[in-house]
RNA sequence: CGGGGCGUGGCUCAGCUUGGUAGAGCGCCUGGUUCGGGUCCAGGAGGCCGGAGGUUCGAAUCCUCUCGCCCCGACCA
């Protein structure tokens, strides 16, 4: 990949984002496959990550992993009428098999609630059998008109859970409490702030009694759903007959649910804390934490540094960028469009004097450090930039949410927001769960993002629109 | 799916209006030189001009169709 200029954020935001994916090495366009992506090493190094994090909070509440058909039979999805309803306009649809005409198509799977529940019903006949929960890392499909890497692309990768409970109680546990396990990795591993809360009822999940949501702000101030946790109550239940026999010998239906987070986490990764220069990771996150850049007029001084570099790079656990014929500077805006959290300058001085330069990439300062204890000290360095990194992005979403107590106060400021302009702000005002009100917000494109689960605001107030009392303010932006 | 823009060495693009058999810069390779924020010099490799069809003696250039990408809008993780 060539390393051509990044589009400035002022300028065009969009610009922007794509320069630095692609700068980044992150992933690029499929070219050869509409809509679809490659998710490049550095890109999918981050993804393996984030993997990590999630499975193992997913085995320490319980769940197993476990795999399900990426085709699903065409009838299955009409089984529950909202969830067709919802995803019928974007199903890829496999008609030709083995050359020739299949009998019934299989869908790509958009989602697997429908051929989940197929075998739930199978697998439960007594409350004994209940809880399952279960958890799919896969692919899915959805053709998507307007695709974004990341963001939104006709193919994605992300994990869906598949839970089935005896009671509404413990299965709406279950939905809070995998939103809190998103909302944990979002802030302590991606440190990116993220509001929970609900979904209004036009924006839930297509055959859901409720969703829940984490919101994330990016720097042009547009919101990010990061991830989704649905409350599926009886619907699928009914739909695939999953039944068991409760300890009082009644047949009911079981209480579902279902959460995910995709390939787009990296999207807001990336939009929550990278610059102009490009790529920044926040360290615990960055497939390297750390590249050592040795500095040598001549050769005998080359000899010297490149030795204590690898020595010091053994020590920290670093890559010595010995690269020939590319000089420091190169090499320098190298890393640092690929996000590398630190890089350490060694030359003739330092090895003369016992030091080392070490350079944080996200504020970009620059210090002279003993080579003595620096592994130490690139460590704690690492965990400094892993807080200050939230703390800074906490600090952008509070000073971009503002109060707005008329629906005109809401339009005005977001009226003119767009994804390349920027200048985007969350809106908390007092709104009601109606079509009416999403309809109104859909006037000037923005939407309720959800009713937040802690209200850190003035309490209940009447609607905007219908003067009704509702007991919070709920977040209103333009997003993804 | 509608509107707009764009597809020419790896990348950014010129050439297209006024058809005549392909260029620049960057990157890449080789050698030398340099090295504390994108060194410099010399030599070199690399393109059936997105694809298909048509018009023509002749097409990157004109026409038709098609594929893809980007942006805007309606739909969505």
């Amino acid at each position: 990949m060539a390393e051509s200029p990044i589009t400035p954020r002022q300028k065009d935001f969009a610009a922007w984002y794509q320069d630095v994916v692609l700068q980044g090495d992150m992933a690029e366009p499929a070219e050869i496959v509409k809509g679809c992506m490659v998710i490049r090493p550095n890109g999918y190094a981050v993804w393996e990550g984030l993997h990590r994090e999630l499975d193992a909070r997913f085995k320490a509440t319980g769940h197993e992993n476990v795999y399900f058909p990426l085709l699903i039979p065409e009838s299955f999805l009409k089984k529950e009428a909202e969830h067709v309803e919802g995803f019928a306009p974007e199903l890829a649809v496999v008609t030709i098999a083995g050359g020739k005409k299949l009998e019934e198509p299989y869908v790509i799977r958009p989602t697997s609630e429908t051929i989940i529940g197929h075998f739930f019903a199978r697998w439960v006949q007594s409350h004994r059998d209940l809880p399952l929960l279960y958890n799919q890392w896969a692919n899915v499909i959805r053709w998507e008109l307007r695709t974004r890497m990341f963001l939104r692309t006709t193919e994605f990768l992300w994990q869906e859970g598949h839970t089935a409970h005896s009671t509404h109680a413990e299965a709406q546990e279950e939905v809070l409490r995998m939103l809190d396990v998103y909302a944990d990795v979002a802030e302590n591993i991606m440190a990116m702030p993220v509001i929970r809360g609900v979904k209004t009822q036009t924006e839930k999940f297509a055959g859901a009694l409720r969703s829940f949501s984490i919101e994330a702000m990016m720097q042009n101030g547009l919101a990010l759903q990061a991830g989704t946790s649905h409350d599926l109550g009886q619907n699928f239940g009914k739909a695939f007959d999953v039944k068991f026999q409760s300890k009082e010998g009644q047949l009911e239906y079981v209480w579902q649910t279902s959460w995910g987070v995709s390939t787009r986490l990296i999207g807001g990764l990336i939009m929550s804390h990278s610059d102009d220069k490009g790529l920044v990771l926040p360290p615990k996150l960055a497939p390297k934490k750390a590249v050592i850049v040795p500095i040598a007029r001549k050769d005998e001084e080359r000899t010297a540094v490149l030795e204590a570099a690898h020595r010091i790079a053994a020590d920290i656990g670093a890559k010595v960028d010995d690269r020939e014929g590319q000089s420091p500077g190169a090499k320098f805006f190298h890393w640092e469009r690929r996000g590398i959290p630190v890089v350490l300058e060694l030359g003739p001085r330092d090895l003369a004097s016992g030091n080392i330069v070490l350079k944080r990439r996200d504020t970009g300062t620059k210090e002279i450090l003993p080579q003595e204890g620096i592994a130490a000290k690139v460590a704690s360095t690492l965990d400094t930039m892993q807080i200050d990194m939230l703390a800074a992005a906490k600090e952008r979403l509070k000073a971009n949410t503002v109060l707005a107590n008329s629906i005109e106060e809401v339009e005005d400021i977001l009226r003119d927001v767009t994804a390349e302009k920027g200048g985007g702000k969350f809106v908390m005002a007092h709104l009601k769960d109606d079509a009416v009100c999403d309809a109104r917000l859909k006037e000037f494109k923005a939407t309720v993002r959800n009713i937040p689960l802690v209200d850190e605001y003035d309490g209940a107030g009447k609607c905007l629109i219908t003067g009704e009392t509702v007991d919070r303010r709920v977040v209103i932006a333009k997003s993804y």
